[in-house]
DNA sequence: GTTTCGTAAATTTTT
DNA sequence: TTTACGAAAC
């Protein structure tokens, strides 16, 4: 391999790194580049701080950006100090900030017992406020109810402001507004938060108990923040308060500012200059990951963006190895290339499974490269998809203990009331919720009473006394049992083996979850969930809440692992793949319409491509597979911000794949396809510009799938309907734009036929 | 009240 | 290709 630097610990720090080390008081913004070592000065600084200035773990509030870094970075400040920094207060603003409202709900009318709701519960909620108040679900979709909702509270904007923000005509900002006036009190009689009310509600207090305040910027004398480029306003209120005594140390990267579309706002970047004048200001501009070639590559597409606030990386790795680019027919074809190329890799001895990555878009492309990886035999972990905690089987079960600790959450009596089967339907739910309403209490309250329900039928009402019989009675008797004996006995008090398995076939998967469910609570309960207050319970199901996706591993740890770019974000491999570079998917289509979408995509382009320390593969297909229908696609925009110099591209062998950087140009020069035979062999160097002379045409015969729109010399341009035949004998029925000429059947061989954009 | 079947719709990223 | 929802049957 090439030139890998000595290992971090043994790596002096460099001057920026050492400056930013050792300013102890005031507050600071560093401006660290993709693998400029940030998290090595932010571990290096806490330690510090505690070792040298004697600072008391728990005087230390680190902000970072998923729980698994937060784990991470206390285990390399443990290494540091050589011992377990307990008592530090680390993790991402959600779980700090429970942790901070779990003692202080009380000043706020929640209980300390409160739920955190998830997406789902949210939008039940949703949903039942909009039936109680009028409005149509069909006419307003929850779901862009609820986005109108998050987006407002992201941006700090109260109900009423919503309101009157909104348009004579603008119906669904109207019905939002209302239904978010309606939300707060239903989650405060609920006892329940969502996922931005644990960002607000620390603000909340701040404003109405200054004294609380005052108290945590004494406890707090240190604030650290890692990703500060992703912190949303509300977040980044919260650190202005909490630092207010001025020892705050930022850190972040403009260009890797990722989740605009989550309420993360660049300009708090700036805004720290401005609200912390004294701050020093420290950039990090060496990088100590990749390879030249590597930072060439993302240093070609970052440049296209603007209103940056400019850092100039540097790496003392030069040369490397050609970035290799690849064009597949389908995403099939691309995950069998990609797949047979890690393994030839693997097999010569360059890396090892575990030393690459395969990055992606969307979650939906993850299928074809899973299956890809499982007909080959090569080892793989899958990061994210689908939450563990997000399966229904797991969900309905966490309901119950939900209820058990927070006999107000009406979510999870909704869930549980249907598993099992109990014969309550949907006119006894509504019958109860109307009651519930109007007595002012919880549904499960309401359910112990339900023999006063005169409108219930009597075999109803029984059933919904039952049930609340069941948790009351259980909730007595399990005070501070583990989590994992609690879920058992619910397990074996709704019978839920049978109850799966009357499923069917799927029954035996869920069950199987259930095991690893009851397995992981059993695990968690070994672990002391350090700081946290509350019941053994309790802790159990507020750290589940707040689980991310980059929490969920599915597959073997010594395999190459698959996610998306956005959980990507502060990781690193030797080899990294980034596939599905085409136009529409990545830059994704909505994003491209967007203000600031595209720069956006830009900038997750960007992290993909400093992931890499050694060695990058970027790959794209002719069609892809979107919904079940086959859609011809062309090579993303940002392939054509790469440097020529440090391109090795490649085809699949029976791929026919055009000349991408002239798609979209006025002309092409015939005979000048930048495209390499597939069977070229063996990785290339690069030292330095100028190689990639332009090489021969391939000539395999062109390659066209359904749907892809074509030209043709008599008949004008049309659509692809369909294909038959193989080789010379392939034919293919183009239902042509004129409608005099209309559907034809034509021979590719002879038919000359153009594709629409490349003929432009 | 529950299950089953059919049709329609849909696909961005996540704490 | 898979999921979600609605209608009709059971």
């Amino acid at each position: 391999m090439i030139d890998t630097p000595a290992p971090e610990l043994e790596r002096a720090l460099n001057p920026a790194q050492q400056e930013a080390v050792d300013h102890v008081h005031g507050p600071m913004l560093v401006l660290a580049g993709a693998g400029s070592g940030k998290t090595r000065v932010l571990t290096t600084r806490i330690a510090r701080l505690i070792d040298r200035h004697g600072v008391p773990p728990d005087r230390i509030f680190a902000v970072t950006f998923t729980n698994k870094a937060a784990g991470e970075m206390k285990h390399r400040i443990g290494r540091l100090l050589a011992r377990d920094p307990s008592g530090l207060w680390i993790g991402t603003f959600h779980s700090l900030s429970a942790r901070l409202l779990r003692r202080e709900a009380p000043r706020l009318g929640f209980g300390s017992q409160f739920t955190i709701y998830d997406e789902d519960d949210r939008l039940g909620l949703i949903r039942r406020l909009m039936d109680q108040r009028g409005h149509s679900t069909k006419l307003f979709p929850p779901r862009a109810v609820q986005a109108v909702i998050s987006s407002a509270k992201n941006r700090m904007t109260p109900p009423s402001e919503l309101a009157a923000a909104a348009g004579p005509f603008d119906r669904l900002v109207q019905v939002s507004a209302d239904v978010y006036a309606a939300m707060g009190p239903a989650l405060k009689a609920a006892n329940a938060m969502d996922f931005d009310d644990l960002l607000l509600h620390p603000l909340t207090l701040f404003a109405e108990h200054p004294d609380r305040l005052q108290y945590y910027q004494n406890k707090f004398s240190f604030v650290l923040v890692d990703e500060f480029q992703d912190t949303n306003r509300a977040q980044y209120q919260l650190i202005r308060l909490l630092g207010a005594h001025g020892n705050v140390c930022v850190v972040g990267d403009d260009d890797q500012s990722i989740y605009g579309w989550r309420g993360a706002d660049v300009r708090n970047m700036q805004d720290f200059l401005k609200d912390f004048p004294s701050a020093r200001l420290v950039r990090l501009e060496e990088n100590y990951r990749s390879t030249q070639v590597v930072l060439d590559a993302a240093n070609g597409v970052i440049a296209e963006n603007t209103g940056r606030l400019g850092k100039t990386l540097t790496t003392r790795r030069g040369g490397g190895e050609a970035v290799t680019l690849l064009a597949a027919a389908d995403e099939r074809d691309e995950a069998e290339w990609v797949v047979r190329e890690l393994e030839r890799r693997s097999a010569a001895g360059d890396w090892r499974y575990e030393d690459m990555a395969v990055l992606y878009r969307t979650n939906a492309q993850s299928r074809a490269l899973e299956e890809a990886f499982r007909r080959a035999g090569i080892p793989y972990r899958l990061i994210g998809s689908i939450s563990f905690y997000e399966r229904r089987e797991v969900k309905d079960l966490l309901a119950y203990l939900r209820l058990l600790t927070n006999p107000a959450d009406d979510e999870a009596f909704l869930r549980a009331v249907g598993v099992p089967r109990r014969g309550l339907g949907e006119t006894s739910l509504a019958i109860l919720e109307r009651t519930a309403v109007q007595w002012h209490k919880p549904l499960l309250a309401t359910a112990a009473g339900a023999e006063a329900i005169a409108e219930l039928r009597p075999n109803v009402r029984e059933a919904f006394r039952a049930l609340a019989a069941f948790i009351e009675g259980l909730a007595g008797r399990i005070r501070d049992k583990p989590p994992a004996e609690v879920l058992e006995e619910v397990i074996r008090a709704i019978d839920y083996e049978a109850v799966l398995h009357a499923e069917g076939p799927e029954g035996a998967d869920r069950w199987e979850n259930v095991r690893e469910l009851v397995a992981s609570a059993a695990n968690w309960s070994e672990v002391v969930a350090e700081g946290a207050e509350g019941t053994p319970l309790e802790r159990f199901l507020a750290e589940a809440a707040l689980l991310s996706s980059a929490d969920s591993v599915v597959g073997r740890e010594d395999g190459v692992t698959l996610m998306t770019l956005h959980t990507a974000k502060g990781l690193e491999w030797p080899v990294v793949v980034l596939t599905g570079l085409e136009q529409g998917l990545f830059p994704l289509a909505r994003a491209e319409e967007q203000p600031d979408g595209l720069e956006e995509e830009r900038r997750l382009c960007y992290v993909g491509l400093t992931r890499a320390k050694d060695k990058l593969y970027l790959t794209w297909a002719r069609a892809r597979r979107r919904g079940g229908e086959l859609r011809p696609g062309m090579a993303s925009r940002f392939l054509r911000a790469l440097p020529a110099a440090i391109l090795d591209e490649r085809r699949t062998t029976s791929l026919w794949a055009p000349d991408w950087r002239s798609a979209g140009r006025a002309q092409r020069r015939s005979g000048e396809s930048a495209f390499a035979r597939g069977d070229r062999a063996g990785p290339r160097r690069v030292e330095s510009a100028p190689a990639g002379q332009p090489e021969e045409a391939s000539q395999d015969a062109p390659r066209y799938v359904k749907g892809e729109r074509v030209r043709h010399r008599r008949f004008g341009s049309g659509t692809i309907q369909g294909l038959t035949g193989t080789g010379r004998d392939l034919k293919v029925s183009v239902a042509f734009d004129d409608a005099e000429v209309g559907v034809k059947q034509l021979l590719v061989a002879y038919a000359g036929l153009e594709r629409e954009w490349e003929s432009a």
